[in-house]
DNA sequence: TATGCACCCTGTAGCAACTAGAGGGTCAAG
DNA sequence: CTTGACCCTCTAGTTGCTACAGGGTGCATA
C-alpha cells in the first residue's frame, strides 16, 4: 500500500503522514525500488490509532504515551484512565475559558448604536483599560 | 518609559513588546542615546488596547483592523461591530467543538476496570477504528 | 515509442503568537 | 569599581502540520 492509499484510508494527508514518520511516531516503512514508501496492515492500524486520538484532542505527546502503553500489554490501564483525565481536565479548563470569553463579547455586542467610532462602546471598552488601570486619578468619564 | 517598565503596566513580557514592534503592531519608539526604547502615553494606551483585545481573543490581524478603525473616528461603528460578531461566532463554535469533545472523553473515562492494557476500553475504542471502517468483513468481536 | 498525467521523493520554509537563549552593552548603587 | 538589573540584536524553538520547489516513477493511451 502506497502513502496516498495510506492517507486516503486514514483521512491524513501525504505530507502528514511523513510528517509523523519524521518525528517518530509511525515507523518507517518498507521502500519499494523506487523508494516508494510501502505500508502494511500494522501501519494502516497505528495510523488510525494515532488520527483517532488527534480528533479527540489529544497532544502528539501524549498520543506517542499512549502508543507506547498500547504496545505494552501487561501495563496495567490506570496511565491510561490518567492520561484521557488529564486531557478531559485541560478541555473542561478551556471549555470555561471560552464561556467566559463568549459572555464579555456578548456584553459588548450590540452595545454601539452603529454611530462612529467616537462613541462606539467596544473600541471604547477595548482603550479605555489605560485609563482606569494605568491612571486612576483620571475622572472616568 | 523604557520598555520593562511599559510591560509591567500592561502585564506583557518585554520580548513580546519587541515582537509587537517588529511586526508593524506599535510603532518603533524614540531611542535613547544608548539605543533603549523610549515609551509614552500613547504607547502604553496603544499597547494596553493590543492587550485587552488579545485578552478577549481576537487574532492579531483582528486586532490590527480594531486598530485603524479605532485611529479613524469618522468610520462607522458598524465595522467594529462585525468583527466582534465574527469573533463571538468562532468562540460559540470553538466551544461547541469542546463540549462534543468533552462528551466524548467522558464517555471513555472511568469504562476501564483498570485491569491489564489488554482490556482497556480506551485503548480499545481509539484501536478500533481499523477494523470497523477500514476493515468492515471483521467480526466485531 | 512518445507523451501525458497522477503519483511519489527530499528538503526547506511558512503559519500563529509568542518564548527563550546567546552574547553582548548600559546604568545606578554601594 | 564591581555587582546586578536592566537593555540591545539576532536566532532558533514551540505545536501540528501545510505548501512549495525541483525533481523521479508508473501506467495508460495515441
Amino acid at each position: 500500500m502506497r502513502i496516498g492509499q495510506l492517507g486516503a484510508a486514514t483521512d491524513t494527508k501525504v505530507e502528514t503522514i511523513r510528517y509523523y514518520e519524521q518525528i517518530g511516531l509511525l515507523s518507517p516503512p518498507a521502500r519499494s525500488p523506487s523508494s516508494y514508501r510501502s505500508y502494511g496492515m500494522e501501519h494502516l492500524q497505528r495510523l488510525a490509532f494515532i488520527r483517532r486520538a488527534r480528533d479527540l484532542g489529544f497532544p502528539l505527546d501524549q498520543v506517542r504515551e499512549l502508543l507506547s502503553i498500547a504496545d505494552d500489554k501487561e501495563q496495567s490501564c490506570e496511565v491510561v484512565d490518567d492520561i484521557a483525565r488529564m486531557h478531559r481536565a485541560t478541555v473542561a479548563r478551556k471549555m470555561s475559558e471560552l464561556r467566559a470569553l463568549g459572555d464579555e463579547l456578548d456584553r459588548l455586542i450590540g452595545q454601539c448604536g452603529h454611530g462612529a467610532i467616537a462613541d462606539c462602546r467596544i473600541i471604547e471598552a477595548l482603550a479605555d483599560v489605560v485609563s482606569n488601570e494605568e491612571r486612576p486619578d483620571v475622572p472616568e468619564k
